[in-house]
DNA sequence: TAAATAGTGTCTCTAAGACAATATCAT
DNA sequence: ATGATATTGTCTTAGAGACACTATTTA
């Protein structure tokens, strides 16, 4: 079924075909961690890796996803009900043997979302978000170790030089939130007076009207700008300390 | 052997599969210029876009290609000759209307290598070195002009920062001949002491001896010392004229 | 008023850019 | 020696980090 319907006159290739799927890596910043969202194998022995956790994602629709990007933002929407996330390429991982079922090729997209308010379908039973040195060290299905690595590294880069952590808070939000967002990512604590400069300098915030914490002096409320694009930095956090770690 | 390969107990998804082919975006510098490899479509009329300039690339062979690298690899091989080159993955396109022939997913690679030597299949009648912003003017292939201005903005991008333009020369190489190929990907003068102090502070080039031009004082020659990933500089080229030019 | 948190100022340091000065090669 | 090119040094400046200081809010 799967090549030549050459029913039309255009050259059909008459190669198999691989199987293509789409695989989202969510991240959240919950309970003052770094999560992933996995999702359980069904536990049916006719299925590859039965009961294992793995990322979210699954076979392009050809009759309902127009897009790579549009099928990889439909999984996200099904999984957390978010409709404008921070949603970008990762990359693809196709080979022969990465799925028992045949040569298959997954597009992977890595996307940022706010905790979810607890109503909403944080869990269904077959999902749950884990804490990524956690997630990294289970056994997940596929090559989903290899890409989930891929994405936290890809993730924890660019956090060095670009306002991603601002798409893990709920709008609107404050620049110690945000600090303390950036260093939860990092892993590392950041000096208050360089990040407020940072941040501030790079014009991707707008004042959204003063927020009073549970104690303490008030802070003032952000929102993204431009909700499409990352601000880019032009250095990375301590650009010359990593130099000198590098000898 | 564990996951019983049963022509029948798997269950395989019913879904129509999508057409998957690999395309390489591969630069060099010759003649002071910027260069993408473009391939010609065949004339047939029962191919898409007959005749039309291309990226070059095809269908994985899922019974020769290993994994998407290897086939992206190996079409490389087949245009160029060369064999470690410097490889990245860029992204990938998918939709249903980007090829005539159906629903269609692309994994794209791009590739920097030095100039051919003259003896070498630089262009066999079907495909030609083009300077870059001549190709993204022509009318290329399917969503390949789209393909072709990522990558070009990627490469510009990551050359702000990385020691990608030593993959486009020669080895050995001079900083001189490095700093023109920075020069003419970037399209702008770079500073001389700046850059010097930058690529070698970098520590990602081993001296080679010494290299006597056609006229005035001989320059050391180098070679990269690790040709399996570039180096990172801590800060962008005029980082902060940028940020002024921001505002 | 005290505790807690938000926000600012000052000083030092790294590395980039501008550009002048020096070194070495072929003829 | 001279012209050409390679290599180094000096000065200035932007922005990062360390850290002390001030400001504002709640209890």
């Amino acid at each position: 079924m799967t090549t030549q319907k050459t029913t039309a006159r255009k050259a059909m290739p008459d190669f198999d075909r691989p199987l293509v799927t789409v695989d989202v890596v969510i991240f959240t910043v919950v309970d003052e961690q770094l999560k992933v969202l996995l999702v359980r194998r069904p536990e049916s022995a006719t299925e590859p890796f039965p009961g294992r956790w793995a990322l979210p994602g699954g076979f392009i629709d050809v009759t309902r996803d127009t897009s790579l990007f549009d099928c990889a933002m439909r999984k996200l929407g099904e999984k957390t009900g978010f409709t404008t996330p921070y949603l970008e390429q990762l990359g693809s991982w196709g080979s022969a043997t990465r799925d028992p079922r045949g040569w298959c090729a997954t597009h992977v997209y890595f996307a940022l979302v706010p905790p979810l308010e607890d109503g909403e379908a944080a869990g269904s039973a077959a999902s749950e978000w884990v804490e990524v040195d956690a997630a990294l060290r289970k056994r997940l299905a596929f090559d989903h170790a290899d890409i989930l690595a891929a994405a936290v590294e890809r993730l924890r880069g660019k956090v060095e030089y670009t306002s991603l952590p601002a798409f893990l808070l709920p709008e609107p939000f404050t620049l110690p939130q945000l600090q303390r967002t950036y260093e939860i990512v990092l892993g590392r604590p950041l000096d208050k007076s360089a990040f407020r400069k940072r941040m501030l300098d790079a014009q991707f915030l707008v004042e959204e009207g003063s927020i009073s914490g549970v104690a303490g002096r008030a802070a003032m409320g952000y929102r993204i700008g431009d909700r499409d694009r990352a601000a880019v930095f032009p250095r990375t956090f301590r650009s010359f300390e990593v130099q000198s770690l590098q000898e």
